[in-house]
DNA sequence: CGTAAACTCAGGAATTTCCCGATTGCCTGT
DNA sequence: ACAGGCAATCGGGAAATTCCTGAGTTTACG
């Protein structure tokens, strides 16, 4: 019997591709497809596919959400996650949703087939990138907090960012916080560990994301 | 004679996806892919295509000055656009690169294939989302209204401010250029001093408002 | 042809980052 | 009460980057 998978991707181009090279695989039978959250998880409970290839980018309620809804509905559905991103938000937050795989859009579509056999057969998928930020995550022992990415930083260190992502520099960033320059210096580079970012421009991009500054 | 396209995406199944819809139709051949900016030009460069399928979210390079740099060499190649994006400054600042074409990924394959078919027949095409858009703005005569800071930067300032707000350091960014450390530190102090913005931080920001790289 | 603008590059001083190590205080489990 | 972990603080010194000043070359255009 073959596997009953539902697409859910907000491009159509995306699914309709996506339809187009699943339909050589032979044990991979694509029974339906949604542009948005709440359309798939009417979907979903319509036809009770095997699995959910989910976008995390959606209209409405994300893919992190409508994975959440679908697992608590249905716990037998798998759900495999195709996204753009990797951070680490998403992806823990899609594992704590439930669901049993996530890859890259970056990635071959071999790789995508591969991951659908995995899952269906009960196990967890993760692209090597992905298991790269997990394993990393989990020698840190920071995985229990990493709802929001929010709380793998301090309190201080959260702080630095903020100003940072502001910004200012190491020596004003000192003044306004009454501290030494080598301390904010130690902030910022244990802030870059934890994060993994190498650049003030990526950490940036982070507090903006992470609603720590604003555009 | 079959019409020559060379399709660039970051994302790998996208391409694959898009190159397995459109094996099926016979006049249509994807000779070439690329995933980022950069290496798409050297490939339009080898490859002479008729036709470049090109995303706006791109590494290194976006697509539209991607697009810039490809019409300005070889300008009888077409480029049509597939974006995920519909603001207003991106589809302006395409057609304003040389783009004979618009259409969202959200669209239907078909209209991908009246596309590619109707710009390579030497006519602009717009999805009629976009074309809403257009029209909207002419009847405004708005257009110079949204270059917005965008002409006060060369092409190669712009260059240089994506791969900056991508982290990348001077030296990165020098060797990708192939051109001097010094010549790149220039190009950023000219940057900030037009902008007039102090830090890398702020820049960054700045490359998000202006579309010029992505969150 | 002359001018302005874009792009390129260098020297050297000033500043910042980076990589080590270290101290203090607080909380936690036993 | 004490060991251990962690957050927050700070420093030295080498290495790297930025900043400032100046300038050559190419290109576009009137």
């Amino acid at each position: 019997m073959s596997i009953k998978v539902v697409l859910v991707d907000d491009h159509n181009v995306m699914r309709e591709g996506l339809r187009a090279l699943l339909k050589n695989e032979s044990d991979i039978e694509v029974a339906g497809e949604a542009a948005d959250g709440r359309s798939a998880f009417r979907l979903v409970s319509e036809i009770k596919p095997d699995l959910v290839i989910m976008d995390i980018a959606l209209p409405g309620l994300n893919g992190m959400e409508t994975t959440r809804k679908i697992i608590s509905k249905f716990s037998d559905v798998k759900v495999l996650v195709l996204s753009a991103y990797s951070e680490r938000r998403f992806i823990f937050r899609v594992f704590k949703a439930g669901a049993s795989g996530y890859l890259l859009k970056d990635c071959a579509f071999e790789e995508l087939v591969c991951a659908i056999r995995t899952v269906s057969a009960n196990r967890i998928y993760l692209s090597p990138e992905i298991a790269d930020i997990v394993v990393k995550d989990y020698l840190r022992q920071s995985s229990k907090n990493n709802t929001s990415g929010f709380s793998v930083l301090t309190a201080r260190e959260r702080e630095v960012l903020q100003l940072l992502a502001e910004g200012k520099t190491t020596k004003q960033i000192a003044l306004l916080l009454k501290i030494s320059v080598k301390t904010v210096e130690t902030h910022r580079s244990q802030i870059m560990d934890k994060l993994n970012i190498r650049s003030i421009a990526e950490l940036t991009k982070y507090a903006i994301r992470e609603g720590i500054t604003s555009l």
